[in-house]
DNA sequence: CGTTGCATGTAAGGTGTTACATGATTAC
DNA sequence: GTAATCATGTAACACCTTACATGCAACG
């Protein structure tokens, strides 16, 4: 029953990467939305949990979306701003990325800690400096958590599901654990002054 | 003063990206290593704070680097298995990763949370499919933080230096923090069923 | 009238992965 | 002898980013 490599008829397994599924993802929260937008929204929305991918990546990939007829654009006049294409999920878009949501393999998460490694090679320089950057960094956490304390109250005009504050509390709940071991690290690194 | 563009005598600048830094540094624990030797390197020590570059990758920064002569190769034979190529960092290459260290700026961390972004556009499938992910994603987590708990006490043989505890405690407790979200979201999800 | 924000896109290149190829050595 | 581990490497490609180019609209 299973895909026999030869009887390729059924095979239409477009396959995609995880940006086009995040990009389609956007369009199910019932806006149709261009691809300026859609950036916004990506900042807005993933950015504390997924990264938010290029300008250039989701016009690409909304091309992608569109071929594989996951989304369909159509023009938008506006008169108080240049005009816009919106795009909006069809209904084979939505069954794929159900598809995608439901029976993908669970992939740990990827976490790109920029200062945790330049500490891990902090005996190459003064601890002092590494304080200094790890005290950026707890700025910038704090930053994050309020984004993410807001967000997961008011989702203002935004587009979203009922499951959004969910999830930004559990990046939150990341995040809260970064800054704990953020102020841990900075108490052991007083000590070595 | 700063680098006229036609005057390019000092513009020694050899500049590489993280990933070649992140492999620089592990020769700064005092033993050469191949690049084979790296590669479990990097996956036993900042896997779970940096993610670990494909093998491909790590033989290619090693060539860099030694193009941009921060690292020196030199064959080691071996009698119980097969001859190999060992690196070790010049003192260029010490100088250029303690500036690497140093005078970056502070960039935030990247997550790519998989799945936290499938609970995000959760909306689309059936709630207990979304337990079934974030459950293996619980198993996961806490084979990580065995991993870190581990790594933070017993450093056996591995080159480390005195500050890698420290971030081995950093990154458990970012890793406790997405647990302690992710029992969140279990038994949040457990009240839509 | 120049700057900023909205809006779309291209070009070029760097980063990173998978898959494959090779060969030695150890263990069953 | 054949599988697994050690060890190095290449080829092809996918992904993603930076930088640039274009044009409209609004604001001061």
């Amino acid at each position: 029953m299973a895909a026999t490599p030869d009887a390729s008829e059924k095979d239409d397994e477009v396959d995609l990467p995880a940006t086009a599924f995040a990009v389609l993802g956007l369009l199910t929260f019932g806006q149709d939305l261009s691809g300026y937008e859609l950036r916004g929204w990506s900042k807005g929305s993933f950015r504390h949990f997924y990264w938010s991918p290029a300008q250039s990546q989701i016009y690409r990939e909304l091309k992608r979306l569109e071929a594989a007829s996951f989304a369909e654009s159509h023009p938008v006049a506006q008169q108080d701003r240049p005009d816009k294409i919106a795009y909006r999920i069809t209904p084979a878009g939505e069954q794929a990325l159900a598809r995608w949501v439901e029976s993908q393999p669970v992939d740990r998460p990827v976490l790109k800690h920029h200062p945790a490694i330049r500490l891990f090679f902090g005996h190459m320089v003064d601890p002092a400096v590494l304080i200094d950057i790890v005290t950026e960094h707890r700025e910038a956490l704090v930053e994050t958590l309020d984004d993410l304390e807001m967000q997961s109250v008011a989702l203002t005009g935004e587009p979203t599901s009922g499951l959004s504050p969910l999830v930004f509390d559990w990046a939150a709940e990341i995040h809260r654990g970064d800054l704990r071991g953020t102020d841990l690290v900075l108490k052991r690194l007083a000590q070595l002054l």
